[in-house]
DNA sequence: ACAATGACTGAAT
DNA sequence: AATTCAGCCATTG
């Protein structure tokens, strides 16, 4: 049973446009808790019994590096999803990061002009 | 209830 | 500039 931060994590998560990517630390931020990047994590982690699917592979560590590939069902099933979005991946790390990243406080609250 | 863990991040050295 | 240390806070043992 998931608490409803995490479908809080979750629903953010989801938002998460095709062919961009957030980092833990931005959607804990926008939770309204900056320091919660790990629970961010943790919630990706059992975010396989979420529903609907959530786009995890589109969260990574503010490196853009892909830190949880190896949660996934095989590791490069994360690498191969966002390169299946036209997101390019070496060495476990979004190229471009900068230019992919989604961050929600930008996105979605805020009332950008 | 206490201690340990973790898909992170920022500060300190 | 790169590596190391500590803080963070919900979940799990």
């Amino acid at each position: 049973m998931a608490s409803e931060f995490f479908e809080r994590v979750w629903e953010v998560v989801r938002l998460i446009p095709k062919g961009r990517v957030s980092s833990y630390g931005a959607i804990g931020r926008y939770l309204g808790s900056p320091k919660s990047a790990r629970l961010v994590g943790y919630a990706m982690n059992a975010s396989h019994q979420a529903s609907p699917i959530v786009p995890a592979h589109r969260v990574v560590n503010r490196k853009g590096m892909l830190s949880g590939k190896h949660h996934f069902a095989f590791p490069g099933q994360m690498q191969a999803l966002l390169e299946s979005e036209g997101i390019q991946v070496n060495e476990d790390v979004v190229q471009n990061f900068e230019q992919h990243f989604w961050d929600p406080n930008i996105e979605l609250d805020l009332n950008h002009e």
